[in-house]
DNA sequence: TTGTATGCAAAGGCTTTGCAGATTG
DNA sequence: CAATCTGCAAAGCCTTTGCATACAA
């Protein structure tokens, strides 16, 4: 389920996104061609509420933000990031062309850097030994970044 | 910060969970004991809901449980466990006699197991190197137990 | 046309805060 | 006695739900 390289054109992730969606039948409504736009432009994790306020403007409410988030999560388009501050993060599954990754988050300003380096993809095997199929895995790192450190 | 075996002596481990409190300079209420008694027969992660409706009879109040978790977690007495379902959860960092470990949770039935291995702690040192202080991390796996598999 | 998606309003779940009174050290 | 802790009530924050209308296929 790796996404192919559709950086520097983004036209073109537009198209790829919204193709996932008619794909399963989903509807493609102005709603959600504003949300994919905006959804591609993040780099890095982001909020219901950083996604609402790039297309407040345009007049989407945020429950159509929460419902369509849920929506893309289902179809693996998203993937959710937790950072254990009790908001939910959201994650373009094709933005990162290092597709599965993980972050740090700085403790105290809470900057995020993407990891790009993950060693526990094997130990899922040594899960699936213990009896369980279809293993995953969530991983974040945190600690105290250069200029918090003073 | 590992934590002795005192498994196996309940008013030993009760003792040793106390102290921690004394250390710092933090009252020992009776509130506080009923929770350390509860906190420490616990196997595995629990929610404050879970915490409470084992002290709720003692006239102990919700809020106070909420407030006692996050005390203990500063105290280190306590780590944070998250899910993915909106509710924080919490480990006694004690009860484990394995020490740092992570957990396996069932998408269906939200069964957990814990997990004895971990690969992840010799990445810290790669994260540091990339300028960050003070580095931990939390790592979850998520499946489908055999039970739900059928 | 027919079912899905949206907006608005309201509710829900989990957690935190304010404050007066009780308790610990 | 002074500072911390507790209970109760209320608020807060993030997210979900209900329902009538709008819209994509």
């Amino acid at each position: 389920m790796q996404c192919h390289s559709h950086s520097h054109n983004t036209k073109k992730e537009v198209e790829f996104f919204l193709s996932k969606l008619r794909e399963v039948g989903s509807r493609v409504t102005k709603q959600r061609i504003a949300l994919a736009k905006s959804i591609i432009a993040f780099r890095g994790p982001f909020s219901a509420e950083d996604l609402y306020s790039k297309v407040e403007s345009q007049g989407i409410d945020l429950v159509t933000v929460y419902r369509c988030l849920s929506a893309f999560t289902d179809l693996e388009i998203l993937s959710t990031v937790n950072f254990e501050d009790g908001t939910q993060r959201y994650e373009y599954l094709c933005s990162s062309d290092k597709g599965h990754h993980h972050h740090i988050i700085c403790k105290k300003c809470k900057k995020v850097d993407p990891i790009n380096f993950c060693v526990v993809q094997g130990q899922e095997q040594l899960v699936e030994q213990m009896g369980y199929a279809n293993v995953s895995h969530k991983l974040e790192f945190f600690g105290i970044c250069k200029k918090c450190a003073n």
